[in-house]
RNA sequence: UUGGGUAUAGCGUAGCUGGUUAACGCGUCAGUUUGUGGCACUGAAGAUCAAGGGUUCGAAUCCCUUUACCCAACCCA
């Protein structure tokens, strides 16, 4: 049989064999959050598109090259999210969180889309787990929000990743900064890759990130952007570093990281897995001042950060990192003939109803697959039902993997005895 | 958008100096007597060998085209 299509270019299926393993992180990350005072949000997966526009930044490739954006049946131009933090942004305001007592701090977990060409760790469907903070202007902000990652990470027991920061200043210094690097540049303007002469006016911190040979070796000597800071920008980015050094975190500063989207200011840092291949960025964020101005709102302060769940499930998975294991079955219950089974049927649910993970033969099978199946799906017990079991209301309990035998009553207040009997082994 | 690679049952692979019914492992289902799984044995189902075209008496195998996927550049989570 052919299907009809495959799953669209960029996208990957989570199937049920994997889905611990993200259970297991959005649970740590959730958690962890939330004893920082953070509260979860939900936004539209999709967004009028200036909203993009505006939040990210029209020089950004994200904006100019990656969205899926389209028109709908009213003829508005919509865009599937090509990240969280502008979503937020817009929620927060729209909703008059930013009127509430501040700080305001928010988690999520969101599909981001992005027409990219796909490979190792990276997809056009993508999943993000994220956090915002608005109206924290101190430095210290900055650092318990990347403490916060610190502390997700070393619950998952993660070793191979490194956290880099920077300051990219102010919009005042920044200024000062491009034009020194313009300046810098234009001896050697000729030579540099096609989309760097381009980007030399616009946006010239991006020439700093090009891996072009040519480019990244001019990168080497040029200005760095810790030299151009103003003295405010300058102070926080030092307390910046002292909390870090005061909470225990270590960093190493890399004045050349350059975060992609452009409502950033001030503090930038990214995780890098050194084991993960080639895309080994498995978190970044910052501080984004002007962000909340630019959507629309009054002038609050914010910092964020997001971190991409496939790719820190390679690099959990490339270290052996330990998840939470899957919940299986507990309790098998088979029945010897068609009437039997509905009687097994009825005893399924009254564990159900406990919360036990209870199943019974439903395909029709004889009793010997249905024990067989009971082992392959890893029951933890297997009870036959049979005309006996029925008219005497006692069956056998047997623990798979030991394989004792056990007589219990399978007449009134069956789940409630079977409770007690599993908290017992137990 | 630009390179490189791959395409054979549900999954993983062999077969690729062209030659009769395409093989193996795992998985699935059934059986190895009577109401109990794991092991072993037996058997069954399941593949238009990515698609289209060409060379040939004959193509999974050689040639061309297309498509899909993977990897990388780029970009970013």
């Amino acid at each position: 049989m052919d299907i009809i299509t495959k799953a669209p270019r960029g996208t990957a299926d989570k199937l049920p064999s994997e889905i611990y393993k993200w259970h297991t992180v959005q649970s740590a990350a959730a958690s962890i959050a939330e004893t920082y005072g953070c509260r979860e949000i939900k936004t539209p997966t999709f967004e009028h598109t200036e909203l993009f526009q505006r939040g990210v930044g029209d020089t950004t490739d994200v904006v100019q090259k990656e969205m899926y954006t389209f028109n709908d049946k009213k003829g508005r131009s919509i865009t599937l999210r090509p990240e969280g933090t502008a979503g937020v942004v817009r929620a927060a305001l729209e909703n008059g969180l930013l009127n509430e007592a501040l700080p305001l701090k928010l988690y999520y977990f969101t599909n981001c889309f992005r027409y990219e060409a796909p490979q190792s760790g990276r997809l056009r469907e993508f999943n993000q787990f994220g956090v915002e903070v608005f109206g924290a202007d101190s430095p210290i902000a900055d650092a318990e929000l990347i403490c916060m990652v610190n502390d997700i990470f070393e619950f998952l027991q993660l070793k191979g990743i490194k956290l880099e920061i920077n300051s990219i200043g102010c919009p005042k210094c920044r200024a000062k900064y491009y034009d020194a690097l313009k300046e810098y540049y234009r001896q050697y303007e000729e030579q540099l890759c096609g989309t760097c002469k381009e980007r030399l006016e616009r946006n010239p911190m991006r020439l700093l990130d090009c891996k072009s040979e040519i480019c990244s070796s001019f990168a080497k000597n040029a200005p760095s952007i810790l030299d151009y800071l103003c003295e405010d920008c300058a102070d926080h980015f030092s307390t910046v570093k002292s909390t870090l050094d005061s909470m225990n975190i270590s960093y190493t500063v890399n004045p050349r990281i350059v975060r992609g989207l452009d409502y950033y200011t001030n503090t930038v840092f990214e995780f890098v897995a050194d084991n993960c291949g080639t895309q080994g960025t498995v978190c970044g964020g910052g501080r984004y001042n002007g962000l909340v101005e630019e959507i629309g709102g009054k002038s609050v302060s914010g910092l964020g950060f997001a971190m991409g769940i496939e790719r820190l499930l390679m690099v959990m998975d490339a270290e052996n990192c330990p998840y939470d294991p899957p919940k299986e079955c507990d309790l098998y219950i088979a029945g010897t003939d068609p009437n039997s089974s509905a009687y097994a049927a009825g005893l399924v649910r009254q564990l159900r109803k406990l919360g036990f993970r209870a199943e019974s033969d439903i395909v029709g099978r004889s009793l010997k697959a249905q024990i067989k199946y009971a082992d392959k799906i890893n029951a933890r017990f297997s009870m036959v039902i049979g005309e006996n079991e029925i008219n005497s209301k006692t069956a056998q309990l047997k623990n798979m993997k030991t394989g004792e035998k056990l007589n219990v009553s399978i007449g009134d207040n069956f789940a409630e005895k079977i409770n007690s009997i599993l908290m017992d082994i137990e």
